[in-house]
DNA sequence: CTGAAAGCGCTTACAG
DNA sequence: CTGAAAGCGCTTACAG
């Protein structure tokens, strides 16, 4: 069983005797904790230099801290969830804070059970981004671990915090911006979950998105199509809406990923964008950008919903226990896919 | 310090005393160690049922396996690390082990850091994809504990295993292609990186670029051109490649993420792909088949790589020894990007 | 400032 | 089949 690795294991005692001390001051010297000499402190490190000495994580977790945090994520293929890691990464930069990564693959039984592993492992902070438990399941993880959710609606919630985009507002303002464009038949393509709660981001928009239409007099076009997040379930959506003779003179979809899946379809079945059907996404990842693209979305910066979440969780680990709601405001971003027809 | 979320844990010593019996015996019904009787077994799993009671993975992990495996990824923002991903879930999927992901944002001290921490923490096993560090620093690693490396060519180690792609064949697999498509001036855009060693995959890639079109009588066209990861410098060599006098009639990218922003420069700068320059990828990720793109590409399958790594370290963790070395054959997946020209 | 000792929550020989 | 005890490698009061 790989026993040779673990003979002649360099511990703290190893340390402690090379260095002539106790095993309590070698620990206290890793820990940078106050009352040591610096005279021992320079003896023990050279010893820890000398051994090549590196402390077990696992046995610290029984006493104190990990220094690191968990990190669940839906789904890696989304490029959101990227700019999400990328904002987490910026706010652990400069501390001791290693991150984590469980991924759920967007299956509700997978994230309870990743969420189990977490809390078993020692870490101490959790973010969850985008998670489909029930209050009830995140409050058990809040109590068991420091916890701050993204994407994740639940402005009340004290036990832990919460960073979102406003989703209901990101909605509206799709919707007007098609409105100013000229369009007024609107689908959404949402994203089918089999217990829809209304904390999910995907319902906040769904509800944006109606109350915009009515606002507009368009209650009579609400037309809200759900697909599973795979790609062939996107693109047979996105066929059956395209294809129908009612096609709607613009797709809303809940995500980029999902809005260039529609440019595919809508391509293949020689249909031209903006032309024939505007097409938008959210999220503005880099794909919108790109120019075979060129994508209308809305920004909600999953760079500072990241940061500001790792920065929070970090507080909380520190013994803050008032909850705090984050909330960023989105911004649209207009591209050729929704450009007003000529 | 978040004290009150400490208070009355319920530990294996609450279990014995709920149920009657020992913490040894309580210990043997939670790993299925033979040597229990039925009656005792029902009478502490009823205790664990009713006490909630989960393990704790720290304690654990200081005697015996914690069941995690660790994944290094540099980036995943590269739809390709996402295939291999779900490569190692599929793996996984019927085991006892869970995967934690820790990510190096594509940087070489960042990944050594985290190797280090992925090392100090109880993990029975380690899975590096496409590292750079060099053969120095994966030894190290691989000695503290069993080790696969994914996208990394060392065929003569013994004291890990690797998981590859015949990188060399693809790229003269994309050579030939081109060259039966009518194109001679065929770039290469690869990877920047500080300290290249043969080892990566992009180096590989390089070499069979070079031997194929020596092979056809092209060296005199061999032109590769290294940029770095971001966008901005990927577009910006692009643009050079693209504007210069002498535009290369295809355009190979190291993989399909940088082939996209081709695509994207391509279409900005007015010319048309295939017919003013041709542009092919690597991976043959998911994009590649959206119709905006129509990505000719190398098909290597992450799928593959990522079972197969788990599927080898397991058997690490389990005690094999003697290497493995795992090498796909890769396959030229044909589209509109590359077509001869008309 | 320094160190001996208890203890974190498990697993693993070892006896019975 | 069952359990008492040692020990994994640290940290943390507590004494000195």
């Amino acid at each position: 069983m790989a026993s040779s690795r673990t003979t002649d294991r360099t511990t703290i005692r190893t340390v402690a005797a090379d260095a002539g001390v106790s095993v309590a001051a070698v620990s206290k010297v890793l820990r940078n904790a106050y009352g040591v000499s610096d005279e021992l402190r320079a003896r023990v490190e050279t010893s820890i230099a000398r051994l090549g000495y590196r402390p077990r994580a696992a046995a610290r977790a029984m006493r104190g801290q990990t220094d690191t945090i968990g990190v669940l994520l839906a789904d890696i293929r989304n490029p959101f969830f990227s700019d999400i890691m990328d904002g987490v990464h910026s706010a652990l930069e400069r501390t001791k804070y290693q991150s984590l990564v469980g991924i759920s693959q967007s299956a509700l039984s997978i994230e309870l059970a990743l969420v189990d592993a977490m809390t078993d492992r020692p870490m101490d902070g959790l973010i969850l981004v985008a998670p489909r438990m029930v209050a009830a399941d995140v409050t058990v993880t809040a109590l068991r671990s420091p916890t701050v959710l993204i994407g994740h609606h639940e402005p009340q919630a004290t036990l832990f915090d919460t960073v979102n985009d406003n989703d209901r507002l990101g909605a509206q303002l799709v919707v007007e911006h098609l409105v100013a464009t000229g369009r007024s038949d609107i689908a959404f393509l949402s994203l089918e979950i089999d217990d829809p709660i209304n904390a999910l981001v995907t319902s906040q928009r769904e509800i944006g998105y109606r109350a915009a239409m009515a606002e507009n007099g368009l209650s009579a076009h609400v037309d809200i199509v759900r697909a599973g997040q795979s790609s062939r379930e996107t693109q047979a959506a996105a066929r059956r809406m395209l294809k129908s003779g009612e096609r709607p003179e613009a797709i809303f979809c809940w995500t980029d990923f999902v809005a260039l899946e529609v440019l595919s379809v809508a391509r293949e079945l020689g249909l031209s964008v903006p032309e024939d059907v505007a097409v938008v996404g959210y999220d503005n990842t880099s794909y919108c950008d790109l120019a075979q693209n060129d994508l209308t979305s809305v920004d909600q910066s999953g760079h500072t919903l990241g940061l500001q979440a790792a920065r929070l969780l970090i507080e909380r680990i520190k013994g803050r226990i008032s909850p705090e709601h984050f909330v960023v405001t989105p911004r649209l971003v207009a591209r050729g896919s929704s450009r007003p027809r000529t």
